[in-house]
DNA sequence: TAAATTTCCATGATATCCCATAATAAGGCA
DNA sequence: TGCCTTATTATGGGATATCATGGAAATTTA
C-alpha cells in the first residue's frame, strides 16, 4: 500500500516554534524519503509560497523530486521555469523531523500563515497542509459555499468518473 | 537524496564585502564539488552576466559543468555559442567559501547588482541567486502580477502535468 | 610601504540535541 | 467487558552545537 496523507489534527506550537507532526503523517514522510533508514528521521520539504500563500504545504522527498524533475525538463532559462522554481524551490525549505517527531516553524513561517500557538494539520493525499486554525475553518466554510453554488455538470465528484486511467 | 538549492535568506554584507552563504546552501556546494574533501572548503562559480544581469547566480562545479557541456554542443563558431560563452564563461568567476562559510563580494560585483550592506540569497534548484533586497522584492511582486494575469492554459503549474515523465 | 586581501579569533544569536513527563492509545488478561 | 499494563505520542525545559557576524592580526599585492 502506498500511504497517503489523510485526516486533520490540531497541535500546540511552543515558544520555540516546535510542533509535533501527526504520527500518521510521519509514517508517510518516512516511506517517502528514500534515505530514511529507521535509525534516522525523515527529511521532507515545506513549500510556503504557494499560489495563495495562506498555508504551508508539506511534500515527501519523493513527491517533491517528481515535481523537480518535471521542472528540470523545461528550458533552463525560460520564463516558465523561472516562475516555477521561484514558487517551488525558492519559497520552500528542507525540513527534518526531530527524534520526537517534531519540526520547528521559524518566526518567518509562522508569520507567513498567521500562526501563533496552534497549528492545524490537514492531509491532502500526496501532500499535507499546515493552517492557522481559524483560517482553516474559514477555508472549509468557503469551500462549502462555493461547492453548493455549482451546477450539476460542474460538480467535481461527478466529473471524477469521466476520467479514464 | 540529491540536495537542491531551496529557500531564501537575508544576510549582512560587511565593509569588506564579506557575506555568509546560507548554511543550507553550503551543503549543496559541498556535494556539488567533486574535489571537496571535508577538510577544505568547496569551490563554486558565480555568474554575474546573467540573462538579465540584475542578480548574481551561483552554480556548483558539477552544475556549471553541465551547462558548459551543453554549450559545447553548439557549432564552434556559431553566434549562439559565442553569446552563451560570453555570458556564462566570460562574465563569471570561481569562488571559494572561507572557513566560516563566507565569500567576498568585490566592489565590482556589488555594484553590478546594486548591493550595499545586505544581500538576499534565493535557492533556484540547480543554482542560487544573490539579489539586492529591494530588487528582489520587486521581482517577486512582478512575478505575482504576471502570474495572475496568465490565462488558464498559460499557467506553468498546469503545464507541468502535461509533460510526461 | 600603503592598500587590499586573507586568515584567525571572538561572541551573541539561533537552532539542534537530549532528557523528562503527561496524555493518549494499544494490548493483554481475568 | 472492564481493568490493568505497556507503547506510543504530545509537549516542555535545559544543555549543546552551529551559524552569522564583527574585529584584529598576518599576509599579499601593487
Amino acid at each position: 500500500m502506498i500511504r497517503r496523507f489523510r485526516g486533520e489534527s490540531l497541535h500546540k506550537v511552543d515558544t520555540k516554534g516546535r510542533v509535533s507532526v501527526p504520527a500518521a503523517f510521519r509514517r508517510v514522510l518516512e516511506e517517502g524519503d528514500p534515505d530514511f533508514t529507521g535509525s534516522s528521521s525523515p527529511n521532507f520539504v515545506i513549500v510556503y509560497g504557494g499560489v495563495r500563500g495562506i498555508c504551508l504545504e508539506g511534500y515527501t522527498i519523493s513527491s517533491i523530486t517528481k515535481v523537480d524533475k518535471l521542472i528540470s525538463k523545461l528550458p533552463r532559462f525560460s520564463r516558465d521555469r523561472e516562475i516555477l522554481e521561484r514558487f517551488i524551490n525558492t519559497q520552500s525549505t528542507y525540513m527534518q523531523l526531530d527524534e520526537t517527531g517534531r519540526i520547528v516553524l521559524s518566526p518567518r513561517l509562522k508569520e507567513k500563515i498567521g500562526i501563533k500557538d496552534e497549528a492545524m494539520f490537514a492531509g491532502m493525499g500526496e501532500k499535507f497542509q499546515i493552517w492557522e486554525p481559524k483560517n482553516y475553518q474559514n477555508e472549509l466554510d468557503d469551500l462549502d459555499i462555493s461547492f453548493n453554488s455549482l451546477s450539476e455538470d460542474e460538480n467535481p465528484f461527478l466529473k471524477l468518473d469521466q476520467l479514464q486511467d
